[in-house]
RNA sequence: GGAAGGGUAGCUCAACUGGUAGAGCAGUCGACCGAUAAUCGGCUGGUUACGGGUUCGAACCCCGUCCCUUCUACCA
């Protein structure tokens, strides 16, 4: 070849690189971000143009820890929303915050303070609290802004701030205006080693061997039907228990109306055992020759569940009663069928209890020793100690039916995480906010149950199935317990007389204490007296004044702390009101922040804090289980981000389904950084074909453009409008998919193979090539903007590449979302281009069954599809169409020659015929051509471009 | 145990809400060597978790089973 034509084609050039080398780039561009103030500009511009606002309200993470899989996926869904909205012509502020109060974070500095604990005040321990939750923050926020989410994190907020704590106090006392905040018994872990309540959390299970007793209640009240039977006899109802220690709080027998019960008798007695546990209580209590003298079903004693008839058996060894209650949870796994109930010292004996009207006996203190008072027996005396001796008593009174001494090991047992002792389940007083205003001891009232449901059904759900899942939790969770024996929170501002044990539970006073933690914080309830925490003047109703005041020691429920955030966040940090457009966490948060926000909302201000609420699922790996440090291949994410950098992370969180649960693995992480290299080369070849391309100057009118140009920007627009669409409905993975099959086949595969040749070949200024940057430029300025909310880094890296036209910002992020591309719609030449494409892919089927390798390759065979000729036998409107474009089809078939034969196909659509093209190779543009003369050594177009 | 959600090619998603299960990626074979740690083409993948039922027709509707997830209740 005498000449290097090679330099005389426009091949694509651009310093755009071609490898993302993301985990390495991303921290400059971050810091570039950083020195623009990128965000701040964003919300000027907003502002300045008086911009409507979209109040995405950030769920608090809780400040332990680094960050996980989970935290990325939800902060980057809402970094979607926020970004999507921003450019969407939203004023989009994004605020984040934290959760800083609660035990995790009072446990770690726990064990992290040890002994000195012991030594230090209440403040001090809060201060080291505080001093963790900021830690923590820091850590978090370097991480989110890592993944580059943009937001406030300058002024980010906190549930320990005193702005914060003192919004959250206030809604106490809203609440204590309302009058559904009240003070009740009920039963919790208590570890009587440490003397302490603990939480859920700070249960550890551990086999635990005791006394255990089978003990017959007298029982008098027996139906005639069972006395016919009993002829005469004593008739008990047999119970188990392997708490001898709660006998003295038992104050009910439950029985499952549905399950068949016996009357056995046992020499001249007669037992109500359930049938199905006969043989097992036979055999425990070492009894022989019993027989069985009746059947009947439970609900002859204690009628249908919820009612109950009002039968009682008498209390062994005091004088009470003990009322027969249905119940359906109890079964035939073990005991009698006969369940001893104490509403002092169990969950489900307490909701029993409740839903019965009963009382809540608690003759145990805080020591775990019986109070002498109620029973005098064993007054003083720890429970634990007392189990035998109550067992032995039992025998003696003759209502013991197995053996003094006898034993049983409980696998799983209650034990303090500190004490490693067996806790007790003990009824404390506890603050509740009523979900019926009778709970709270009011005849009307606030009916907070139902309203919050008449909110939820204000609000929109997405999924849609979230509203049945909050719903069915609201209308059965019982009164919200809003208190923790605590340090590390927000106090409930309540004072108790000592005089008369009133407790001072008023809004003024909550008002008032409000303003001091806003001054000082929240410890100034914790340093201060409570005459230096009243309003002057303050007296109890009994006249005695703060000298005889005792402060509440309890903190409150860190769910009551967040959700307060809409107040605490929304009301008195930004003033943007009281109601967030969205709320957007993973589904665990319908039984936490949706429902304590809502609670919240409605109960202090009638209304719900947020309009819509989306959820998202939970990170799994492969196998389908939660992603954890236990998990094949598992990855922390911060090795991630340093591997592959924050981007892909973000484009894997726009690929998946977010509604359900997602799926995290090294295939799914390989597959979306394929599908970003492919985005990237799309990218990089059109900017490659943009570097002699000026906007202002170069753009070809769209009347003017080639088809081929026109068609591509048709599938822009509806792809583009597609994203669009998809934004708003918060559907990110129908953005991704549709945005990486265009990029796959509208352009790569079909668009940008089939212009090589023009904008190659044709000359620098030739319509045909600026008609193809034309519709390259508006494509790329119009698909960077789409997917910005996404690949936030790309598009940005993209965008300072792009040829600038006139008043464009100088960052995508400043840019608005495209929105109407309607002007480069025509569905008709798309239909008529879908037939093409057709048609088109037949002749690559023909091209492929001939194809030959180089190597191999003799002469009249053909390789490159350029070395073919093709022919294409069609009819009818097929025919027609492929004779309209007869100039293209060359073009579209990056072939040397096409032709048109009108002729009936054997194929569906067409028959296509591959011959070897005729002449010679063009050895600029390798196209074939048949030569007139041989003065010329390219063919006609390329000597005329070079000439 | 209860409530809610889910189970479509190896992976991520579709399937106009009952009308012959489609894409992209991966895999595989091949081309190109002027997007080159790129690019293009052909081909191969599914009894739609399983078992019943309703229907002319079911991935979609009904019943049952299994598995996974979240929340909740706990074992007297």
């Amino acid at each position: 070849m005498s000449t290097d034509y090679k330099a005389t084609l426009n091949l694509p050039v651009t310093e755009f690189p071609m490898r993302g080398n993301l985990a390495n780039r991303e921290p400059a561009q971050l810091e570039k971000w950083d020195q623009q103030d990128i965000y701040g500009q964003i919300i000027k511009a907003r502002k300045e143009q008086g911009a409507p606002r979209f109040i995405l309200h950030d769920g608090p993470p809780y400040a332990n820890g680094n960050i996980h899989h989970g935290h990325i996926l939800n902060k980057v869904l809402k970094d979607f929303v926020v970004k999507h909205r921003s450019m969407a012509g939203f004023l989009a502020e994004y605020v984040p915050g934290w959760d800083c109060h609660g035990l995790p974070i009072e446990h770690q500095v726990d064990k992290e303070l040890g002994k000195k604990k012991h030594d230090m005040s209440k403040v001090e321990v809060r201060q080291a609290c505080r001093e963790y939750a900021e830690k923590y923050v820091g850590i978090q926020r370097d991480e989110f802004k890592r993944m580059m989410i943009f937001g406030d994190w300058e002024n980010p907020y906190k549930t320990m701030s005193y702005q914060y704590e003192a919004a959250t106090v206030r809604e106490l006392g809203r609440f204590f205006e309302k009058g559904i905040a009240y003070r009740g018994l009920k039963p919790v872990h208590w570890d009587w080693a440490s003397r302490t309540a603990l939480a859920e959390a700070e249960v550890e299970y551990d086999a635990h061997t005791t006394e255990h007793v089978y003990v017959k209640f007298a029982f008098d009240e027996a139906p005639s039907e069972l006395t016919d039977a009993a002829g005469g006899l004593p008739i008990f109802a047999v119970i188990w228990t392997t708490t001898p220690w709660t006998l003295p709080a038992n104050l009910a027998i439950a029985l499952n109306p549905d399950l068949n019960y016996q009357l056995v008798k046992n020499g001249d007695e007669v037992y109500i055992i359930a049938e199905g546990l006969r043989e097992a209580f036979l055999e425990a209590c070492r009894i022989e020759g019993a027989e069985v003298v009746h059947n009947f079903e439970g609900r002859l004693l204690v009628g249908e569940l919820g009612e109950g008839k009002g039968l009682n058996a008498q209390h062994p060894f005091i004088d009470r009663k003990s009322v027969l209650l249905p119940a359906d949870y109890v079964t035939t796994e073990q005991g009698t069928g006969c369940v001893h109930t104490a509403p002092g010292h169990g969950q489900e004996d307490f909701h029993l209890g409740q839903e019965h009207g009963l009382d809540v006996v608690n003759p145990v203190d805080f020591r775990g020793c019986f109070i002498e008072e109620q029973v005098p027996q064993w007054g003083g005396m720890h429970v634990f100690k007392a189990n035998p001796l109550i067992q032995e008593h039992l025998a003696e009174i003759g209502a013991l039916l197995n053996k003094v001494g006898d034993k049983i090991t409980i696998d799983r047992y209650p034990h303090g995480w500190r004490s490693k002792q067996p806790v007790i389940f003990r009824a404390t007083t506890q603050w509740f906010i009523a979900m019926e205003p009778e709970s709270a001891g009011l005849n009307e009232g606030f009916q907070l149950r139902q309203e919050v449901l008449n909110e939820i059904d204000n609000v929109e759900w997405v999924p849609s199935w979230g509203k049945d899942r909050i719903v069915g939790m609201v209308e059965n969770r019982p009164d919200w317990c809003i208190s923790r024996q605590r340090s590390w929170g927000v106090p409930i501002t309540v004072f108790h007389c000592r005089k008369c044990g009133e407790a001072l539970a008023s809004k003024d006073i909550t008002f008032h204490v409000a303003d001091l933690v806003e001054e000082h914080g929240a410890d100034v309830w914790f340093a201060r007296e409570p005459a230096d925490l009243v309003p002057a003047g303050t007296t109890c109703k009994c006249g005695a004044g703060p000298d005889s005041f005792e402060k509440e020691t309890d903190i409150l429920d860190v769910w009551f702390d967040s959700g307060t955030s809409w107040s605490a966040v929304l009301e008195a940090m930004l003033d943007w009101g009281t109601v967030a457009d969205l709320y957007l966490e993973g589904s665990d948060q319908h039984r936490g922040w949706f429902q304590s926000s809502i609670m919240c909302g409605v109960g202090t201000r009638g209304h719900s804090p947020y309009k819509t609420c989306l959820t998202h699922g939970f990170v799994m790996d492969e196998s389908g289980r939660k992603y954890s440090k236990s998990s094949k291949n598992y990855e922390p994410p911060q090795r991630m981000i340093d591997q592959m950098g924050a981007e892909i992370l973000r484009l894997w969180v726009s690929a998946v389904d977010y509604r359900g649960d997602i799926t995290l693995s090294k295939e799914i992480l390989k597959r979306v950084t394929d599908a970003y290299r492919k985005i990237r080369n799309t990218f990089r070849f059109l900017l490659g074909n943009l570097s002699d391309f000026d906007p202002s100057q170069d753009m070809v009118p769209y009347g003017e453009m080639l088809e081929v140009d026109k068609w591509l920007l048709h599938r822009v627009q509806d792809v583009v409008g597609r994203c669009g669409k998809a934004f708003d409905e918060y559907q990110f993975h129908t953005v991704f998919h549709s945005f990486v099959q265009l990029a796959t086949v509208d352009l790569s595969n079909v668009h940008m193979d089939v212009s090589k040749d023009r904008l190659y070949c044709e000359g620098l200024k030739s319509l045909e090539r600026r008609s193809g940057q034309t519709a390259y430029w508006l494509t790329l300025e119009a698909l960077v903007r789409a997917i910005a909310p996404i690949l936030t880094f790309t598009s940005e890296e993209v965008w300072e590449f792009l040829p600038k036209n006139d008043g464009m910002p100088e960052s995508v992020h400043l840019a608005d979302y495209p929105t109407d591309l309607s002007a480069w719609k025509d569905d008709e030449l798309a239909a008529r281009w879908d037939q093409l494409l057709a048609v088109r892919s037949e002749v690559q089927k023909a091209l492929e069954e001939v194809r030959v390798p180089k190597k191999e390759k003799k002469p009249g065979q053909i390789g490159s599809s350029q070395e073919a000729k093709v022919a294409i036998v069609a009819t009818g409107a097929t025919l027609q169409l492929l004779q309209d474009y007869s100039d293209d089809l060359a073009m579209l078939l990056i072939v040397s020659e096409a032709e048109v034969i009108d002729g009936a196909p054997n194929g569906e659509l067409v028959d296509v015929a591959v011959e070897v093209a005729t002449g010679e190779k063009c050895p600029r543009c390798w196209n074939f051509w048949i030569v007139p003369n041989s003065g010329e050594e390219c063919c006609p177009r390329c000597t005329r471009v070079l000439g």
